[in-house]
DNA sequence: CGCGTTTGACCCGCGC
DNA sequence: GCGCGGGTCAAACGCG
């Protein structure tokens, strides 16, 4: 667990130092030095965005822009060919877990932070997974994940739904293995689970989390032909630190944005530069959680990305990270929450399955 | 009544 | 083969 981002496969994207942030043009990915064991260093993104106030990714995304320009605009124009999927090594991953729970991982700067932030604002944290990139570490990770919903994975996802929902047993095509959906994980901190993402999702299913008093909730895009899942769950290093998985991609817009509140501007999307600096001037915009759903479309490439980014400059420890202030309104809460940032936060749950590397990080 | 949540049962893959 | 655990289904229920 401590170490390593030598190891190409090593992948974490919840090590992030935020001072890169600042320095890079890019807010949410940062490829530089892991330091976040220094809760300090949170200060100098937070400097940045003393209010937690940023636009709203989904209105940026929302905007009139694909995904290409959004990677390019993200600077991630390395070579998607290589597909580097963090090894899901099980055993690795257990022993981790195992060590860093032992060692009280909660990585100082989760347990820090969270204990010098009880107000819990939102901020979020994610990471990225690759699990459809269809490597072989990728079929590794989905055997961990026991590739269910086979209906999907039958029928072509939005088509079959329906179909398939009645046939339980139709284990008809059990062979063909059932194919992910790209996943895209990330870390809140939120008091509430289930943050405003601009989409409408139904519950699904909820299931104890092992090793975690807190249980997973699954829920679904209520948009017909939608197949985007979502599962939420809180980390139970961190209580504050609210998981969320994104499983799919949006075909459809975000009913949010049809209801138009945005003026948003792609344009800040566009370039890396202007994001951040739209994010910083713009006071009265909000980044919400939701960008990663608005992001998911582009999940396959920006992961791909990312990874291989990330594998390019192991040296650096490069992380593919998206993370921000978040201020998610909540009818549950009548005040926007401000939550700095939690980086590398421990949690044994899904994000293990989706970021290999997550427990083993918490060394310096 | 429509929509969302709750929750126990069920399915399925994996490890032992 | 069995048990475990993740994931999903679907009936029951709640709410506006």
């Amino acid at each position: 667990m401590s170490n390593e981002k030598k190891n190409p496969y090593q992948y974490d994207p919840f090590d992030y130092n935020p001072h890169e942030i600042n320095r890079t043009s890019f807010p949410f990915f940062n490829y530089g030095t892991p330091s976040i064991q220094d809760p300090q260093n949170l200060h100098g993104f937070e400097s940045d965005h003393p209010n937690s106030s940023f636009m709203s990714f989904t209105d940026c995304l929302h905007g009139s822009m694909d995904y290409n320009t959004l990677s390019r605009a993200f600077d991630m124009s390395c070579s998607s060919s290589e597909v580097i999927s963090p090894p899901l090594d099980h055993e690795n991953s257990k022993n981790q877990q195992a060590a860093a729970a032992a060692a009280g991982v909660g990585d100082h700067s989760v347990g820090t932070s969270t204990t010098e932030n009880p107000s819990t604002p939102n901020s979020s944290v994610s990471s990225s997974s690759n699990e459809a990139a269809g490597s072989h570490e990728h079929e590794d990770s989905e055997k961990k994940k026991k590739e269910k919903q086979p209906k999907v994975a039958v029928c072509d996802e939005a088509a079959g739904d329906e179909e398939d929902k009645s046939k339980k047993g139709s284990k008809a095509k059990k062979k063909e293995k059932r194919q992910r959906e790209p996943r895209f994980a990330f870390l809140t901190k939120s008091e509430v689970d289930h943050l405003e993402d601009g989409y409408r999702w139904r519950k699904y299913g909820q299931k104890a989390v092992k090793n975690s008093p807190y249980p997973r909730s699954y829920y679904r895009c209520t948009t017909q032909k939608c197949v985007v899942k979502k599962r939420v769950e809180r980390s139970f290093q961190d209580p504050s630190i609210v998981i969320t998985t994104y499983e799919g991609q949006h075909n459809h817009q975000c009913p949010a944005t049809l209801r138009g509140n945005l003026n948003l501007n792609a344009v800040g999307m566009l370039s890396p530069n202007s994001l951040l600096t739209s994010a910083s001037l713009n006071g009265s915009a909000r980044f919400q959680h939701e960008f990663l759903t608005q992001f998911l479309p582009m999940n396959n490439q920006l992961q791909l990305q990312l990874q291989s980014r990330h594998h390019q400059d192991d040296h650096q420890a490069s992380n593919s990270m998206i993370y921000s202030n978040l201020v998610v309104p909540h009818p549950h809460h009548h005040q926007q929450q401000h939550q700095r940032q939690q980086l590398h936060v421990p949690d044994y749950g899904l994000l293990q399955d989706l970021v290999p590397s997550f427990g083993q990080k918490q060394e310096p």
